[in-house]
DNA sequence: AAGTGGTCTAGACCACAGT
DNA sequence: CTGTGGTCTAGACCACTTC
């Protein structure tokens, strides 16, 4: 019994050629094409594709446009050139997983959920050692401070602690409107190029914070550390958001194929 | 005062000019030029490219260069081309982070920890309601059940379960060697493209698990839930592994810089 | 030496956007 | 109509791998 080849056929009834007329480029009906022979097993993970000269010979075109329809099967992963050797066909990777946080505005959008944002709090502080060391500033600096609470129709969701430098130009106003970090660098002509460092953690709600998101104390909740620098890697922004681990999952797919 | 011109120098001193002999590629050198042209304010977000013809001219390089150039921004986010219109400076996005969860041995190995794992249990089950469901079996069909826990360092760090399909052509010992997903994946060439899916929540692990990994109940815990796919959509493999929240925590870089 | 991917050129025609 | 990016060609030379 041969059970590599299975007995199904696809809704894909592909021809192994390429039609020029079509408005559909040519490097991406090539790239397709290619694909779904690696799906069917006609070239199998390790082996390798038929070189680049002996494609564009094939389907009368060009190389550069072989190495077009390639260079998208690299970037999915499903293919490794390797130089004076050949391109390979990749085992299908399962391992790896990517998980995208969006902000969450967007991120309730895509869900169908309808966001809201309320902000609790904004003062001036002085910082304390915690601060001080994230903005990488001198203890005792004084810094803008926010409380906020994001919700998904209208059930809190996310607790929201954010940090900024103070700065004299920087008008305070229009940060309460929208004191994301994202807006204070699109605001800002200063920042041509940013950087950011973010670290994901479980963490247990305090009691505090459990009163604030209307839920019972010691609920586990993720915990995103976002530390946001400018092109000079000064700190410009530090924020802390507690995201309800009873409500909040982030999902991805992963593998071969998106 | 003009506050929108840093004072100090950068590290960088780029001549705005190709060095065609270089071993280092022209699009690479183009890519980099441009790329510090953004970062100094030069062109700012929202503002356009030169035309490619004039990249082209300017620096004596064929337009197919050029583009090639642009390609590379276009892949980092820092530009997007507009048909008919330009291509375009992106404002920096620090919004969004993306998290990359690779394969406990070589995540530990990068994280510089000695990782280790060990097999608790393997044996067949009827599937219930719960895996049936996740395999797309009817509940009471035999599926292969590993309880495995994974170490860093001889401490115990993820407890992990998985349900493959009982197949019979399949032998279970090299499973039992190492019955990763992944393992499986790689060694059955019946599969040459697959998908999964995942999902990222937090836990709190109960009694038993916490005894499992040797620390005390009610600790919260990463718990990624995994499902794999053949390239005909059929599950074939689940798995749920439980990450100590006191000692794990996943950090991605993000931004327009990478 | 032969095969293969990596880079680059100097054109070409197209579709779309803005005038 | 002009300017712009999107696609494509038919060559070329190079560096690396394999024989």
């Amino acid at each position: 019994m041969d059970y590599h080849k299975p007995e199904h056929s696809y809704q894909l009834n592909m021809s192994d050629s390429i039609d020029k007329a079509s408005i559909i480029p040519v490097y991406y009906q090539l790239a397709k094409l290619l694909e779904y022979k690696i799906r069917l097993g006609e070239v199998r993970a390790g082996e390798k594709l038929p070189p680049e000269n002996e494609l564009a010979e094939k389907y009368n075109i060009s190389r550069m446009t072989v190495r077009r329809a390639i260079a998208e099967l690299v970037t999915k992963g499903i293919v490794s050139p390797e130089k004076g050797r050949g391109t390979f066909v990749n085992a299908p990777n399962v391992q790896n997983s990517t998980f995208e946080l969006t902000d969450f505005i967007s991120d309730m959008h895509k869900r169908g959920l309808n966001p809201s944002f309320k902000l609790i709090e904004a003062k001036i502080l002085k910082a304390d050692q915690d601060i001080a060391n994230k903005l990488k500033v001198p203890t005792g600096t004084r810094h803008i401070f926010f409380r906020s609470i994001l919700s998904a129709n209208d059930e809190p969701l996310v607790y929201d602690l954010k940090s900024l430098p103070y700065n004299k130009q920087t008008p305070i106003l229009e940060n309460l409107y929208d004191p994301s970090l994202q807006n204070m660098i699109t605001n800002n002509a200063d920042f041509q190029m940013t950087k950011s460092l973010n670290t994901l953690k479980v963490a247990m709600l305090t009691h505090d914070e459990a009163l604030i998101l209307n839920v019972p104390a010691n609920l586990p909740a993720f915990q995103l550390e976002k530390v946001i620098y400018d092109q000079h890697d000064k700190p410009i922004g530090y924020g802390k958001s507690l995201y309800r681990g009873d409500r909040y999952q982030i999902t991805s797919r992963g593998g071969t194929w998106f």
